[in-house]
DNA sequence: CTAAAGTTTCAGAAAATATTGAAAGCTTAG
DNA sequence: CTAAGCTTTCAATATTTTCTGAAACTTTAG
């Protein structure tokens, strides 16, 4: 693994934000290398290009598939475990989104579903009675939010493209929605 | 500041989610104390709420302030200062989309268009050219991205809720463009 | 079955981050 | 001007997270 120096600079970025992204340093190393690399790589290259332990890339690429970036392949032949990240950029921006979606969303959802079931109790105070409204104030967002970023999801990533491009455009179709109110608009 | 059951799940979760969120626990817990609460707090009520030091209070109020997320404010012959975090859900999801936005995809922008700006050198193997491939698609991506949730901040929150609730209906208005230019109908 | 070739686990060490609390710095009423 | 009443800073400490490397484990060729 002979790496240039914008691989090395763009790795070594790519370290630098794990923390920021809540993966950490070397995980995103691992990740960045995977990226930049046609050919899946094993565990010791890996650990080799990067000067880290054996055991450290085993945690790192583990915790990579456990957010479906990266996959196992098999030559014949050959029993070493080889790693390589999806390859279309598309398909990666849609997997961090969902699986940050899972970590760092739904956790928030359950708890306020959890909390605000039993709304019937404890609301002795005003303080009391505003902090629960908040709180349902942000659960219906977070609902709203997960929702459509599940339909996103379903969306051809050509169609999202298209769609990203129009940017506040897209307001224009309130105005048929509004205009219509029941009919389908037919003029462009 | 007396807390209820409820309150203090919730205060706790956010401290826990902190590190997720990039944000450390101590910083979460302020963060919740002050959304739950209707009037602004100060710097030792906020301390006595959550049991931590004045300084580490001081700490996390600076960087939620820099989070756009936590105002001051005065009260008339009170030389105290009183922290309150905005108040609608949506302004908070909005501020920290966009301040996200700044902090986890700008800086790998800069560092992509710095590195493929003299993108004549160094191609000499089949590995760099692929690995300056797949910097440039994903400078394209993140261009593609941060021009859109420019545009989606520009939307007001009452039309971006109504884009919300339709969903993956959205593509409809895909199907008006493409047959306003001519294009093959892509009707179900 | 055994040895070779690999992977995973995990306890301890190292590094990074967060927290405290005392001291220094501001600001303003008087 | 100065002292009271705050806020901020920062060095030391505590806590948490990450990393290593050796041992345990797994798989398969022969």
């Amino acid at each position: 693994m002979k790496l240039g120096p914008k691989e090395q600079k763009f790795i070594y970025h790519f370290g630098e934000m794990g923390s920021k992204w809540g993966i950490n340093r070397t995980v995103g190393q691992i990740y960045a290398l995977l990226v930049l690399n046609k050919e899946p790589l094993y565990a010791d290259q890996i650990a080799e290009a990067l000067s880290i332990s054996r055991g450290n890339v085993s945690m790192g690429v583990k915790e990579l598939q456990s957010w479906r970036l990266v996959k196992v392949h098999h030559k014949p032949g050959d029993r070493k475990d080889y790693y390589s990240a999806l390859s279309d950029a598309w398909e990666m921006a849609r997997t961090i989104f969902e699986e940050r979606r899972k970590r760092e969303i739904e956790p928030t959802l359950s708890l306020l579903r959890d909390i605000l079931l039993d709304s019937g109790s404890a609301k002795t105070s005003e303080q009391d009675a505003y902090a629960q409204g908040r709180m349902t104030e942000i659960l219906e967002l977070l609902e709203l939010v997960t929702q459509w970023s599940v339909d996103l999801q379903r969306i051809q990533p050509d169609s999202l493209r298209s769609l990203m491009k129009m940017g506040s455009g897209v307001t224009k179709i309130l105005e048929f929605k509004d205009r219509a109110k029941g009919r389908i608009p037919e003029s462009k």
